[in-house]
DNA sequence: GTCGAATTTTCTGTATACAAAACCCTTGTA
DNA sequence: TACAAGGGTTTTGTATACAGAAAATTCGAC
């Protein structure tokens, strides 16, 4: 593994858990230091996170960015563009034998999220086999390079909002409603399937960061 | 101007204005003396060239990005979804006075067609503001940076096309629909207009390129 | 005491030297 | 003749030294 990979990924996990909250100037030898790697490959994995939009140029050095309540009113419009018409598609294209194979496994989710911690990750591991799904079915690598750079946010706001085991119960329902429209060839109702799923998504998010908003600083 | 953003605006250039043919690689050593710059600003602007999907890291280098028949459909299919958004989300939040006064620019257009060189510049400086108007007016920072990472390569494909005054003068107005579409604060019509001018612009790249293709190595 | 300018300090931007890895060509063998 | 292994060569990856710019601090004047 290079020196640039190893700390792109340290720092993006350290902004994605919120360890660096946002705000946080991100010195080049403090961090280079921190890390145990020169400046230049920290300068490159620094120029990958700007670009991804985890942290930004700023007067001096790079900052991290904030995610404000309306960033995540955007991301989501986004969202439901992207991932609709994605969804669509692939209700078009897709096989639809895989996806029967994975609404499936979506049914059987819950004993999951009941489980204890290791089961969750298995959970999340299937939403993931997912979107790789969907990604492969529609056939356009723009499409999914633009849902990849959504994602990196949207695992940065989930952070905020508290999994509990009843939203991922009516999740694990939404995701395999999707993947039944697919599986059926249905691009109008797999559309509508996935927009209903990050409507209440959203207002999941959004009810819980007013009930515990994350403390910024800057 | 640093020496990394001089670069970065070459290589692009060069990309964008197919004077670097898809599949040449990018030696650093070469290009930074071509450039006249040292091999670390060239690396970064390497990075950020990959990072928008002009060039790609390949085994050895970084090599210039293949743009084929199927990329061109892909990228409009991507188009289509993003632009079409953004023109109902501008007819919802956008100023009408700014797109009526764009629309009357536009419908005075073929003047600045019919003419020479530097009146056809005045032409495309006409149409970059009516995107930047509708960046502004839906006030989306994340669909905004989606649909510029795009733009990057529609002048790329822009390029194969045989920009005649005949089309020009559709497209301008094309626009005019879309501008007054948006001024009238009409969503559907707007997202309409520009679905079906999105149409026109791909027939009529992918015509051009069916009678004058490029020849690509690789 | 406060505002402003000059100086100092600290940080980024660039160049270059060195290390490591990938590729290519040669050479030997089946 | 085809294929594999080895060394040599080229190219990328990393570290560090130096230059330039921006911010902080200090000193002076009003």
């Amino acid at each position: 593994m290079r020196a640039s990979d190893k700390a792109y990924a340290a720092l993006r996990d350290d902004i994605v858990e919120w360890r660096l909250a946002p705000g946080t100037v991100l010195a080049e030898v403090e961090q280079s230091e921190r890390l145990g790697v020169s400046r230049t490959p920290l300068r490159e994995a620094l120029g990958r996170l700007t670009a991804e939009g985890l942290t930004m140029a700023g007067g001096r050095g790079v900052v991290v960015t904030d995610i404000s309540l309306e960033d995540i009113d955007e991301l989501f419009e986004l969202r439901e563009t992207l991932e609709g018409k994605a969804a669509a598609l692939a209700a078009r294209r897709g096989d639809a034998a895989i996806f029967e194979r994975l609404r499936q496994e979506l049914l059987r989710a819950p004993e999951l999220i009941s489980g204890d911690e290791p089961a969750l990750h298995d959970y999340y591991e299937l939403v993931g086999r997912l979107d790789t799904a969907i990604d492969a079915a529609i056939s356009n690598s723009y499409l999914a390079q633009a849902m990849r750079s959504l994602r990196v946010h949207l695992v940065r706001i989930r952070r905020l909002a508290a999994d509990d085991a009843r939203r991922l119960t009516a999740a694990a329902a939404e995701h395999a409603a999707i993947a039944e429209a697919i599986a059926a060839g249905n691009p109008k109702l797999a559309e509508a399937a996935t927009i209903v799923h990050l409507h209440r998504s959203l207002s999941h998010v959004k009810a819980t960061h007013a009930t515990h908003p994350k403390e910024h600083h800057g």
